[in-house]
DNA sequence: GGAGTTTATTTTGTATGCTAACTAAATTTA
DNA sequence: TAAATTTAGTTAGCATACAAAATAAACTCC
């Protein structure tokens, strides 16, 4: 029997914490947190979705959603609109006060990706990318 | 710049957040938590270490672990005993209930394993570890 | 066109995971 | 040895994450 040691999901568990950690630190002068960044980012390239929309995306049960949507409203972030077709529906929209830290926020997540693997050969680490790949669904 | 889906972060996240899922289900008839598990194996490789020798080993915080503990002491996994010669630590130690599970969380561990890493070669997984290992301090 | 069903989001409750502040005990040191 | 510092653990507070229940709006189907 392996030890936790060898567990895939134990060292999953501690790259992640180590990589949150890192981005959490740079992200901590911008006044948001890894995963509020990544819901700017994903708004980014898409336009108005839905909290629904957002969740697939991201891969985000809605529930954790909901209450980080509002962190992000109460920010000044993001706006939540309400779908004037379908009024159970949320549209999500970025701020100005948003668009205007992208910029720092995409070399926040790209410093961190670079330190977490900074120890990798460039091989190394795009075959890391696609194992990691293999590991979803 | 990078969009998020390769950001190497967002990538471990999804990774560690199916593996994960996977667990917790696998564990759940045992009435016990992935993080839970882990921490009674550790503490099948030692005996009545203090919570901080726990926390240096699975790389986790002191406060994380303080409620955790309790919890599994309240579902009588473990004894938290009071260390007699230096009484601000604690001397964690399996209970026979808890003993009694190991050989079934181990499988449970195992299985959980198998299934996230089933797409992948043996050389694969092999390197796959190596290169977490490698994102590591 | 209204009852029942489905869908989108929120709420509630539990478990991590971290920081910061706090308590208690041990150690250092002046 | 008394004061200052360090160490171990707990508590409080915040932010994920998820399941299950609740709400509200839209849709189905007879």
């Amino acid at each position: 029997m392996d030890s936790y040691e060898d567990c895939i999901i134990f060292l999953l568990a501690k790259a992640y914490q180590r990589g949150h950690a890192e981005l959490k630190k740079r992200l901590e002068p911008f006044g948001l947190t890894p995963l509020q960044q990544l819901i700017l980012a994903a708004l980014e390239q898409e336009e108005g979705p839905s909290a629904g929309e957002i969740g697939k995306r991201l891969v985000l049960d809605n529930a954790t959603l909901s209450g980080t949507l509002d962190r992000m409203a109460e920010k000044g972030l993001i706006r939540k609109e309400s779908d004037p077709s379908d009024k159970r529906m949320l549209r999500v929209r970025l701020t100005p006060k948003a668009r205007a830290l992208s910029q720092s926020l995409g070399q926040a997540r790209q410093e961190s990706n670079e330190e977490i693997l900074s120890r990798l050969s460039l091989e190394e680490k795009l075959l890391l990318k696609r194992l990691l790949r293999d590991l979803q669904v």
